[in-house]
DNA sequence: TAATACACTGAAACCGGTTTCAGAAACCGG
DNA sequence: CCGGTTTCTGAAACCGGTTTCAGTGTATTA
């Protein structure tokens, strides 16, 4: 508790400094920021009074007299998903040489929706916003505008702000394309519940349904109703759908589910019914979840890292002035083949092996 | 960016509230903090003026003038487990109702070590600072002592300083015993390299070391010191550590890993053997990490949610002086038995399988 | 009834930087 | 050598809250 003599009881000031070095105040403030012309002799002077009381400027002082906050909120939902942390890392990454600090507010109930979405962007919480996988509204966007707040989306998109995702209606196309090129016709669309309102991931899954179209259209594959099918975003759900599809007449040879959960899901209900994969049934996911990699599964990655550290710097370029209007950029995604697709088997395979149990 | 003529270019301030109710401003700070008596018609009066200006007081300017930064910092590795979120999540659990927000470090280089363990743990940048799952030597806690900001740990201990970690010893312990209670007697261990000081892991590998062999000492089981063994912590280099003490004369019934990746390799070398699990080799593994579940392993599970709320708990307490010396608390272990583990089949049973390929 | 305690209030100091402003000194071209 | 620019500098204003301090008026107590 009780200090050595010499010790400062409080941390020097700026003015400690001017004293010591017989300058302004204003002078030292020049000298750590460059912010205007200072003789090298005095320049000299001051640095060796900062070196002599190991000064460094108050954080919260310099953020005050600014009138900024120098930190960037960042709105996520705390999943358990690599994409959160990849993403962060990404964000990091691009604001680590920055001056910027960046607050992560968790957003994964939609009480807490309600209560960052008018908490957060405000001028004198953070100087910007960066919203990561949470759909935005037109009252939403209002809102910060109202703040006078720049804000960036990153894996969601809005016209009158800048946002970076990725291409939905590509990913599915993709895809389904994957599929297609491998020989496949009987093609089925698993997604989840489209016209969830707290669902974020719907709005992709519905680009992902244009994309699957459009590549069936090209291919000169008639698109069936039956096999586009809805359920919960979880596994179980997902699996009993799965054996339901499976179990129908004419049964597709090929799946391609809107998330790898949903993938796994269909993955676990081909194994209940003993339909070998990819033998008997090619399943292709999306996300690239640490699981996929370890259930071979193919699926489609996105670049998670790049998009985050993306949008920091668009967040950065913002905030220094030099982006004016809402951008849209997108993020790249690539499919990665692993082991659950393959060409499908000739129609007369078809034989049922003798039921167990 | 025209503004409409009656909205404010710039946000009221506190005087503007003040002018606007008749008083001064010290008023309607305390009407703000309820920091002293005011009467309630005055009360009243500046509630309104409040309102009818949508005043909210600048967030920058109050923490400059309390002295205080408002914000806990947080230094842990973007590793992509989910421990990591979880234990994020329980921080932001127990900072939500405070005043305080938080800031994440990424440390997951030495070289971001060496810069966030001086930079971060400063007054002016944050009140107090949450270390997690990394380890903190004398030299550190001296800096913090000499910055006089307040520092819990989480997944790491120090004797002076405030930490909240499982008990591995009791953790190795429990694992073991779970092995014995199953019947087993030839239980190895598999850890990672002990001696390396970048991993964070070797010192709770060290301690569940101490619980395995205080288990097998308490069954009257010899330890053999070729059935304790180290590698790099990668389920390749793991597994073809497995492959080898799989193959060795007189071959464990029953492995037990530090880490579930490890844990994981070891199932991939008994795969890759045609050796049966659990049915021929039983395995536990350690941390509950996501794939656990998936790939049916029993593990030891860590209150990790629990453990980044009470460490946040702590650290408020300390801030608000309510905590005084250092504190060590252990955060809870519970062993999750899934489909690895079985009572050890007979030895004569032992006959391999015809050598496939 | 006088002395004292208490509730309530506003002016002003304060936190530690940045920036404006005006002045001094040096430098320049004609 | 002189007017005008440029370079360098310190005093002071400023950012927007909180807190101290010195009061006022009212209630309580002796």
């Amino acid at each position: 508790m009780k200090r050595t003599a010499e010790a400062n009881p409080t941390n020097p000031t700026i003015h400690d400094v001017a004293r010591r070095a017989g300058v302004g105040a204003a002078t030292v403030s020049r000298v750590l920021n460059g912010s205007a012309p200072v003789s090298e002799e005095t320049r000299l002077t001051v640095m060796k009074a900062i070196a002599e009381l190991n000064y460094s400027p108050s954080h919260t002082a310099r953020k005050f007299s600014l009138g900024k906050t120098l930190i960037i909120s960042i709105l996520i939902p705390f999943f358990t998903r690599p994409s959160f942390v990849e993403r962060l890392r990404g964000i990091d990454a691009a604001l680590a040489e920055s001056e910027y600090d960046f607050i992560v507010f968790n957003v994964d109930t939609s009480q807490k929706r309600d209560q960052h979405f008018v908490d957060v962007p405000r001028r004198d919480r953070s100087d910007g916003v960066i919203i990561i996988s949470l759909p935005t509204t037109d009252a939403d966007v209002e809102c910060f505008a109202r703040n006078d707040v720049p804000v960036v989306l990153v894996d969601t998109q809005h016209t009158a702000l800048t946002s970076i995702a990725e291409d939905s209606i590509k990913g599915g196309e993709d895809a389904t394309q994957h599929l297609i090129d491998l020989g496949h016709e009987r093609i089925a669309y698993v997604n989840d519940i489209l016209n969830d309102p707290l669902a974020h991931t719907s709005n992709a899954s519905r680009n992902r349904l244009i994309g699957y179209r459009r590549a069936l259209d090209r291919a000169g594959i008639k698109f069936r109703p039956e096999y586009h099918r809805s359920c919960y975003q979880d596994r179980p759900s997902t699996r009993v759908l799965g054996r339901e599809m499976l179990s129908a007449p004419n049964r597709p040879t090929a799946l391609f589910a809107a998330s790898d959960t949903q993938a796994l899901g269909l993955l676990e209900a081909a194994r209940d019914l003993n339909i070998r994969v990819p033998e008997e049934l090619s399943i292709v996911g999306y996300d690239d979840i640490e699981l996929a990699e370890y259930a071979g599964l193919t699926t489609m990655h996105q670049a998670l890292f790049e998009s985050g550290k993306r949008g920091a710097e668009l967040m950065l370029h913002t905030l220094e002035g030099s982006l004016n209007g809402p951008v849209f950029e997108p993020s790249p995604t690539h499919l990665v083949v692993r082991s659950s697709t393959c060409p499908p088997t000739k129609p007369r395979r078809q034989l049922r092996s003798p039921i167990r149990k």
